[in-house]
DNA sequence: AGCACGCCGACT
DNA sequence: GTCGGCGTGCTC
């Protein structure tokens, strides 16, 4: 080696890079010259962090800066071949991690499939053929000679047999020396799938050994069937499943096995992408002319505006203008992402993309398992066609598009685009137009009733703004009769939570052999259990709440953290036995029905009754079958389902949605009864609506009944404006948990105070919240607004000090501290 | 976020 | 006398 490469190597290569922790600061790793000429900025490297720990971090950028201060470690393996994350998706998580002020990592770990992300569990494994044991020293004889005993040793078992904690230099030397490997499963945890089928075994092929096969199964009447089957099968020339031989022989897989054992039939395997389209797709519908219209304006919309907001009414046919879009985008080979709310994506609409785009479509959201959401991903990443369109939750936002032609933001409303609790706390609507921005493309936004920020932002020209006013077929909106429950009660008209109204509606619905849907926006039987003699309520020994009584289990429910006892059979304070429920909820409403209707079959519909994969299709396939008359549930039920015999929506209780704390509560009722009434009449027949409410003079319930949008908007526009609300305020929440009352309440005094010194801002609170203890955490919560006009960017900043000078004070260091930006 | 290091109570 | 509780500080 000469002087000069000598030089050469001392020239040190770094690489930073981005760890799935929520630690601000980039981390440094030293790499030798071939590594950096290999590795690219978006792969990923395995990386010792800390002592026992190996995490996948990602390559951010490579240089030539050595760190001062400390010695920066070696990485660990390199993972990629080639960058799994481009240059625009780290682009837009920097974004994110600075508007929503979380870190890096922290948008890292929320964006890649899990399985992308190794498991700290490393396993390691002899090589085969090591033999000269003497080139070993004694830690690594120690751990040489383990391995005779056992196949794999994890870094736990590595650090007890020597004793030490440092066990990473001497897995290494292992490594260097070349006696062990590092498994690796670890790093690939993703798998293909692999399809079972069934041949026939190459002995038995020619024609004339069939009835000899025949004959030697002639006292096994089962297996003859199958092969029977099979030879009908053989005839389509197609490769036979398993599953389809096994079904359509009506016989067992033991059957089949059997065969398979008798050397007749034998299994072979193909690897298959799980996610896969075999229909035929069809052509998009020809557009109604007002379609067409509301078409060509938002392609003109789009030529100044980069976002456009298309305003239509339920089953206008909104579906049908985003399919032409996305056909102009495919037929140009670019990428496109549509997003709706994750219980969206459950429905109809993904049969109807299917049929006019299956080829190009995948889907992805958290039912995915990690193999499907790997899968899509690298189909993305490679810009394959049966990726080209993506229609997922928000999540896929973050899949590595290089090529997007167009968003579309379905349902743009909806709250389930924004994240609340892992951090990062994004708007999925919000970050997507950043995304589109830099990919240098458009934005479609689509709802009947637009969240007051985008209509706003739409009616200031911010945005291009297209309205489609009416339904398919001109089928006219629901008829909405707003029932008066207090007049009710005073004329003892009631029937439990039934108005004779209502009751009237659903029987005349029921003899028309026509559908219902009541809508109760809470789940369980009641909400509170009350004692009639001392007044007390059971609470949650862990939050702040009243249990929640489910009847079906007889049990007490606790919807904040999980909680769950025994329905109490007298009073815990006074031992009273009269314990009485207050309010109701889906599952009190379903009772009563069966005793109101005792032959008329009774669905429900809530988180309860819909968990699983495939909780939801079983319920809406009876509903659909129409196996079901009347099909009570929550907010679920107001997404995108269409269903044809429905002619009667009942609101059971529209008060307590507008009653909510919150400043978007009046929004957020009116868009919820509006969806909710959509599900009403839609084929030739108008349907009918009753919403049930202590106060039907109520402006939302007015403006709900009377179809006024506008009207509702220009009043809440101007509440948001008198009390200094979202479009014209931002807002950021802090939120501080801790689980000793005394520790958050001096904590949130702290920073309530420091953050009025150093803010301009309003800052309200600290305030204790609604719900004051969840899981045993104290909660206190400061709310920052920020005035329009005002720089949000140098706001942040200034919170952020404050927030890094409370941090460094140690008597606060074990409170829980998250920051929301646009908390709404 | 993890995880190791470090200093005070109930137990073989 | 030790095991283990969680406070505190660091991780390239």
């Amino acid at each position: 080696m000469n002087t000069f490469t000598f030089y050469f190597y001392e020239l040190n290569n770094f690489i930073n890079v981005i760890l799935p922790i929520p630690l601000q600061k980039q981390f440094t790793y030293k790499i030798t010259e071939a590594e950096a000429a290999f590795l690219k900025s978006g792969m990923r490297v395995a990386v010792e962090f800390g002592k026992s720990k190996i995490y996948t971090a990602l390559v951010y950028t490579i240089h030539n800066e050595p760190p001062v201060g400390y010695e920066a470690k070696e990485i660990f393996q390199i993972l990629d071949e080639t960058p799994i994350v481009n240059e625009i998706q780290l682009a837009h998580w920097e974004w994110i991690s600075n508007y929503y002020m979380c870190s890096l990592g922290e948008v890292f770990r929320a964006a890649l499939p899990s399985a992308f992300l190794l498991e700290s569990e490393t396993v390691i494994q002899q090589n085969i053929g090591f033999t000269t044991e003497e080139l070993l020293n004694d830690d690594e004889f120690l751990i040489y000679e383990a391995l005779q005993h056992q196949t794999q040793l994890t870094i736990n078992q590595i650090v007890e047999i020597l004793g030490k904690k440092a066990v990473f230099p001497v897995i290494k030397d292992l490594i260097e020396k070349n006696v062990i490997n590092v498994k690796e499963q670890i790093y690939e945890q993703y798998k293909p799938k692999l399809i079972k089928y069934v041949r026939l075994n190459a002995v038995w092929n020619e024609k004339e050994k069939l009835s000899e096969l025949l004959e030697t199964l002639s006292r096994a009447q089962k297996q003859r069937d199958v092969i029977l089957t099979y030879f009908q099968l053989q005839t389509t020339k197609k490769p036979i499943k398993v599953v389809d031989l096994q079904e359509k022989a009506n016989s067992s897989a033991a059957v089949i096995k059997s065969l398979v054992d008798k050397d007749i039939l034998e299994y072979y395997f193909i690897q298959t992408d799980r996610i896969n389209f075999d229909g035929n797709s069809k052509e998009i519908k020809i557009l109604t002319s007002h379609q067409e219209e509301a078409f060509l304006a938002i392609k003109k919309c789009f030529e100044t505006k980069q976002v456009t907001l298309l305003k239509g009414i339920t089953s206008s046919g909104k579906t049908e203008i985003y399919a032409k879009l996305i056909k102009q985008q495919l037929e140009q080979g670019k990428q496109v992402l549509y997003l709706l709310p994750e219980i969206a994506l459950t429905t109809q609409l993904i049969e109807r993309l299917q049929i006019y785009f299956g080829e190009y479509l995948s889907i992805f959201h958290s039912k995915y398992s990690m193999n499907e959401r790997v899968e899509v991903w690298n189909n993305v990443l490679e810009n394959n066609q049966k990726a080209q369109l993506i229609l997922g939750a928000r999540s896929s936002l973050f899949l590595p598009f290089s090529d997007l032609g167009l968003i579309i933001v379905d349902e743009e409303h909806e709250p389930s685009f924004k994240q609340y609790d892992p951090s990062p706390r994004y708007h999925a609507r919000d970050a997507a137009i950043v995304l589109a921005n830099q990919h240098n493309t458009k934005v479609l936004l689509g709802s009947a009733t637009p969240s007051i920020e985008t209509f706003y932002n739409a009616q200031q020209g911010k945005y291009g703004f297209v309205e489609l006013n009416r339904r398919f077929g001109n089928v006219l909106l629901p008829e909405i009769e707003l029932v008066d429950v207090k007049e009710k009660h005073r004329k003892k008209r009631m029937k439990g939570h039934f108005s004779d109204r209502l009751l009237e509606m659903i029987s005349d619905a029921l003899k028309e052999k026509e559908q219902v849907i009541l809508f109760q926006n809470r789940r369980g039987f009641a909400p509170v259990v009350e004692c009639e003699t001392c007044g007390v309520s059971p609470q949650c020994p862990q939050c702040d709440v009243s249990l929640t009584f489910h009847s079906y289990r007889k049990e007490l429910r606790c919807h904040y953290c999980g909680y769950r006892q025994a329905m109490l059979h007298n009073c815990g304070a006074c031992g009273s036995e009269k314990l009485n429920t207050k309010g109701f909820g889906t599952e009190q409403i379903e009772l009563e029905l069966q005793e109101l209707f005792p032959n008329v079959n009774i669905g429900r519909m809530d988180l309860d009754t819909t968990r699983g994969k495939y909780g939801y299709q079983k319920i809406l396939g009876q509903f659909q079958a129409q196996e079901i008359d009347i099909l009570v549930g929550t907010q679920m039920l107001s997404k995108g389902l269409d269903f044809a015999n429905v002619s009667l929506v009942g609101i059971m209780n529209a008060d307590n949605m507008l009653n909510f704390p919150d400043f978007r509560a009046h929004e957020r009722s009116y868009q919820l009864m509006v969806q909710v009434s959509g599900r009403a009449g839609r084929d030739q027949k108008r349907g009918k609506v009753a919403i049930q409410t202590f106060n039907p003079y109520h402006q939302i319930l007015q403006q709900v009944s009377t179809n006024s949008y506008d009207e509702m908007f220009k009043e809440q526009l101007q509440e948001r404006w008198q009390y200094h609300y979202p479009p014209f305020y931002r807002i950021i929440k802090i939120t501080l948990r801790h689980k000793n009352f005394n520790s958050v309440e001096d904590g949130a005094n702290w920073l309530g105070k420091s953050l009025t010194a150093n803010v301009k801002e309003q800052i309200l609170g600290p305030t204790t919240p609604a719900i004051s203890k969840i899981r045993n955490y104290y909660i206190r919560q400061i709310i920052i607004k920020i005035p329009p006009k005002q720089s949000i960017a140098a706001s942040k900043n200034k919170i952020i000090r404050v927030v890094n000078a409370f941090q460094a004070i140690k008597e606060f260091r074990s409170i829980k501290l998250t920051i929301d930006v646009d908390n709404y």
